[in-house]
DNA sequence: GTATGGAATTTGTATAGTTGTATAGGATCA
DNA sequence: TGATCCTATACAACTATACAAATTCCATAC
């Protein structure tokens, strides 16, 4: 369950807000109770990080009157990260620097409801890795129907981009109809593609793009690697 | 015979009484020593048997309080008009609030510069735990500033809702200004109030609400268990 | 105004119980 | 031989509960 000990989180969190200014040099903390009841933890826990913080001098502590903030704190680092931002527009959609698979096969029952064809029909499907600076950012999927678009795959190795063959084949117009996005862990043949730890976390942006009448021309699943990416939805 | 582990049965017994009903969701198991005595064995048996059905998400442990019995896992998918509770009414469910944390303290400067005030200035911070069917689905925090709600947190203790507390300091209008969603790994106490696995993936959004004129009512960030929720964003 | 007394609050201490982890070793089977 | 299963022991980390000791707060008396 827990690899690192829970007091020294409770500690080093009070510590942080300290430095932050939440509390002020002088200032009271909560009792023990209330954060015991905030952190979601037993009163004893919560008394071994103040202990902890108290042995070496941040706070002190006054029977029956509370725990103080002995003086001024250090300045909390912050970190300044490189991040990098993706509009949520692009999820499922990122042209690709190295495609890895492009084949055509018969739908899954799931590949099948989502771009309502029937199931066995046949799909394309074109997968690859996304990067910046050389980092991999995303892995992404794209379901295509292939009664539609014959062509696609051809024309996808020849533009290298899927978002001009989709032009070529006549879909200029297509809208986003859903993004569903959630959190997973990493498998190991994920994590290695980019380039991050087995049970790492990552977004998942699963997402249908619709043509102009509505019918579905990609059924596309993008798996970001969870600290590379911050996914702003504008407005949203 | 005997072909099949000790630890399996084991396992196969306790998962039968759970389902039978024996030990109702949310429930505590015996003890360790009390189940190693039941049925024989080493206490490490039996932890091998609670190790596997905790892998299997049927229980979870806490250390020095006991095993719990794990509610059925659901997903809920939540947008940008679908808010939690209807999301959860919707499967069936009954939403829950459990707030941990109220307080009112000085800005840092990240909070000031999201609601566009001096960083110093009193905010309300709010801490809880969503929930449905007593099964923790999301942790939140909210930032509000003070001086335009002075009596958010007396409000908001009343009636236990962060939206009709708003709305009852005349906030009745508000918009989501921007979200951004990342994947975040859980840590200890995080883990322990989702009743995951410490390093489980986690869905983090950060939004801030604006009210009529445009002013920022709210910074809130949300930390979802992912196995549990999905985010749909319509239209994208 | 000021002191007093008592209730409520808050930290300090003690004891016992429960899960997590580490180490070591025996038994069985492919 | 090596892997899996199980036992045995010890200690660390955390919970649960109860009570003691110091402080704060407030109504009341003078």
């Amino acid at each position: 369950m827990a690899r690192s000990a829970l007091w020294r989180e409770i500690a080093a969190a009070l510590e942080a807000e300290i430095g932050r200014g939440h509390f002020p040099p002088g200032g009271r903390l909560p009792t023990e109770a209330e954060l015991s009841a905030r952190f979601g933890v037993n009163r004893h826990t919560v008394r071994h990080a103040l202990a902890d913080m108290a042995a070496r001098g941040l706070v002190h502590a006054r029977r029956g009157a509370g725990v103080f903030v002995t003086g001024r704190a250090a300045e909390y680092p912050l970190g300044r990260r490189v991040r990098f931002h993706q509009a949520v527009t692009a999820a499922g959609m990122t042209p690709s620097r190295n495609l890895t698979r492009i084949e055509t096969r018969p739908a899954d029952a799931e590949e099948a409801a989502q771009l309502r064809i029937a199931a066995g029909d046949a799909v394309h499907v074109v997968e690859g890795v996304s990067m910046a600076d050389g980092q991999p950012i995303a892995l992404f999927r794209s379901i295509f129907p292939a009664g539609p678009l014959p062509d696609l795959p051809r024309v996808i190795t020849e533009t290298g981009s899927v978002t001009a063959a989709l032009a070529a084949c006549g879909v200029a117009d297509y809208t986003r109809e859903s993004t569903r996005i959630t959190a997973k862990a990493a498998k190991p043949v994920q994590a290695l593609a980019l380039r991050i730890r087995e049970g790492d976390p990552m977004l998942r942006s699963v997402a249908v793009n619709v043509d102009g009448e509505g019918r579905p021309v990609e059924y596309g699943i993008t798996w970001f690697a969870g600290d590379r990416v911050t996914l702003t939805v504008a407005g949203g």
